[in-house]
DNA sequence: AATATCGACAACCGCCTATAT
DNA sequence: AATATAGGCGGTTGTCGATAT
């Protein structure tokens, strides 16, 4: 036998999150920190999977996460990394601090991709559009020296991206990447090659910038106390909740809910 | 004012890999 | 070693507000 399922399908909410389920979440992940997330909906008292429970805390409840348009300068970012990295989000997210993948995703596909199409390039490729055109026609693009691609770029992009044609697959493999020696005099790319070194040396922490809320891993910026927990949210107006109580949880609530859990019972039942 | 369309983004779905049993 | 799930990821869909007709 395998591991137990992540939850039952029965009586799980999907749709979009409520305030007070917000607040059930934030109050549980600033108590007990990020466990076993299977456990989470449970032990936080929601009607939710704990896939979905992690979903939202990574992609909007985070309390180190930067809200609202990302600026010029993490546009450039995103778009230099995806001309490298293409559709690999977690990738380009872990070099933005405060930004999810999500995030970044539908910014791509909502802002980037018509900004780099209104501009003659190819969202994908991240070549001049007429470029496409021709290489389809000739099969010829492989050919076609990297600095040519680059100053067609600046002159059609006024300096937007510097791009190499790969990866039109997200979970294409890392043959299809760029010849690394391209890039060795480009410190942006080549600290992206020693990244996917250091993943291939089962080393993933080492590239994700993930946000742990373990006390040993806190960053300056997150909460070191619960009443500095208390205060970052409180400051957080995106949230709609302007009062967490941050008393619905008491030591008692925790045990029982760990021990129903282990004992095969629910908290709901 | 009512309806249609569009844009932005949150959330879900399904797949893959790592890992617990 | 085989099996099944957790966690992570990227693609896609759903929802809702803004704008156009």
């Amino acid at each position: 036998m395998g591991r137990q399922p992540c939850c039952d399908k029965l009586g799980v909410k999907k749709g979009p999150w409520t305030a007070e389920e917000d607040k059930k979440l934030i109050n549980f992940i600033l108590t007990n920190g990020q466990c076993c997330w299977r456990a989470v909906p449970k032990l936080a008292g929601l009607r939710r999977c704990g896939k979905s429970c992690r979903l939202r805390w990574t992609n909007y409840l985070r309390p180190d996460l930067k809200r609202g348009l990302l600026t010029e300068a993490e546009e450039q970012l995103v778009i230099d990394l995806h001309a490298h990295l293409g559709n690999r989000w977690s990738k380009i997210a872990a070099r933005l601090p405060g930004r999810t993948d999500n995030e970044i995703k539908n910014h791509w596909n909502t802002h980037i991709k018509k900004k780099l199409l209104k501009m003659g390039i190819d969202p994908v490729t991240h070549e001049p559009l007429h470029k496409e055109h021709e290489k389809s026609e000739s099969h010829a693009a492989d050919n076609f020296p990297e600095s040519e691609k680059m100053n067609q770029l600046q002159e059609t992009n006024n300096d937007l991206g510097s791009g190499s044609p790969e990866d039109q697959n997200s979970s294409s493999d890392e043959s299809n990447l760029p010849d690394r020696n391209l890039y060795e005099n480009d410190p942006l790319i080549s600290c992206l090659f020693r990244d996917d070194d250091h993943d291939q040396d089962n080393d993933p922490d080492q590239l994700q910038v993930p946000w742990e809320f373990q006390s040993e891993n806190l960053g300056s910026f997150c909460p070191t106390s619960w009443d500095e927990s208390c205060s970052w949210l409180l400051d957080c107006q995106d949230f709609g909740v302007h009062d967490f109580g941050f008393d619905c949880f008491n030591d008692v609530e925790i045990n029982n809910a760990l021990n129903s859990l282990e004992t095969g019972a629910t908290s709901e039942d």
